[in-house]
DNA sequence: TTGTAAGGTCAACCGCGTTGGCATAAGGAT
DNA sequence: ATCCTTATGCCAACGCGGTTGACCTTACAA
């Protein structure tokens, strides 16, 4: 058992293990990527990826210091792919909004990792570049540094709670997500109006948007609480606003 | 081994345990409820449980289907709870306002219990009831059943999400929380203002900042975003507004 | 008073993360 | 080319996890 994890960049032996694979920590995160895809949150085990890779469970433990460094390096990689999918330059809204949104995707597309490692701070490399990116973006729209930490921490924090609370949904088992949708459409929408009126009144509307995430609309709240935010530098440029 | 669950209301025989315990369902979740904040959140198991409960572990299966089961159950009694220490009529931007922190707050006093159960949906009866309650606010303050549910939608899992991503913090050992905490302090505080230079220029805001919840300013973003929407019926009573 | 089955217990299954010991081969030094 | 060191792989085992099936035992209905 190691006595300590060598770091990828000082990594010289490359053995292949007894099936043949060749390890690094970038297959092995992709590996666990796939194996989380395909076996759900609960599935991802220090044996079945082991399996994964033709190695022993045992070889993570070169690499990671263990399950738990692992799932935060997935979550590092998240960040990442989100970052490169994403280019600056519309104006503040438009990029913070579509900062938000691949933030938002990239967890969903992997919604088994995402339930493992949204709510983790990583502290890795990729994730610095996030919050490095945001805070840019709000400095440079003029905010006071004192009003672009409230709101980079609101804007992070409700992106990585809103993913985390979505792909909790995506990540059940197909049969369980179905019936969790279509609660809305039989539990709720026959609760008797003497008792529950308001959720008899509104059902159908409640069925049609319940599947859906909020996190759009709750974002563009947020951007208005933002262009409301008095600016402290002439280069603001003010978003379209909700109120023109 | 129990075919079925028995519900807890037609329940006749209550056998006392080897140990002379009586058990209910209502005892099962406080008991689990005391088991999660002793042992956190991987420490709510079967046999830990059984054994506070003075059972057998196999017995839980009794009155849950599984571990999985008797987590909603645990996620609907933090509902309750929260429904319990509210009370409406002050209008609707207070009674919301009230009703959020009410339910994150219910959630952070068991934190190792909310990160366990914040993003299942229960369909028990006392997470009905907050359901029902949100919408005849809404509705109440004039808003028509599409904007109503559009925002009860956005507001619960707000609430919801933050109380899951708040929690996770919380319910770390002590020594990683503070380690995380004080990551805002070290790590990032000494990132080079070449490389990353918005994290350099906040750094003592984010330090300041970033260990307490964020949930308080978006919640107040989507108030405003809830006063600026048309009201359709003649009994809105506007809340206090971002543009008076 | 008696029969039934609800509600307990017991023992066992298999999978989990993790660890200590060991084998081997990669790659620098000579 | 050869040797030596040690990084990196493998193996076996530990304790703990959820869950199950078979089996008691006793509260209650008839």
């Amino acid at each position: 058992m190691p006595k300590k994890v060598v770091p990828e960049e000082a990594r010289r032996r490359r053995r292949p293990t007894r099936q043949g694979a060749v390890l690094s920590e970038a297959l092995i995160v992709e590996t666990a990527l796939r194996v989380l895809r395909e076996h759900g949150t609960a599935g991802l085990t220090a044996r079945r990826l082991g399996a994964a890779l033709g190695a022993d469970p045992s070889t993570l433990y070169r690499y990671f210091t263990g399950m738990d460094d692992l799932a935060r390096a997935v979550g590092n990689e998240l960040m990442g792919r989100a970052l490169d999918g994403w280019t600056a330059g519309r104006g503040w809204r438009a990029d913070l909004r579509s900062l938000g949104l691949a933030l938002h995707s990239s967890y969903l597309a992997h919604p088994q990792a995402a339930v493992l490692t949204a709510s983790r701070v990583s502290g890795r490399a990729r994730e610095i570049a996030v919050d490095e990116a945001i805070l840019g973006i709000l400095r440079g729209a003029g905010l006071s540094d004192e009003a672009a930490v409230r709101f980079y921490h609101a804007f992070i924090d409700l992106t990585l709670a809103f993913a985390a609370l979505d792909a909790g949904s995506l990540a059940l088992p197909e049969e369980a997500r179905r019936t969790d949708e279509d609660m809305w459409a039989s539990t709720y929408a026959r609760l008797p109006a003497a008792s529950h009126p308001n959720i008899a009144a509104t059902a159908g509307h409640l069925a049609a948007r319940m599947p859906h995430s909020a996190y759009p609309v709750v974002l563009e709240t947020l951007l208005d609480g933002i262009a409301a935010e008095p600016a402290t530098a002439p280069q603001l440029r003010p978003g379209r606003s909700r109120r023109p």
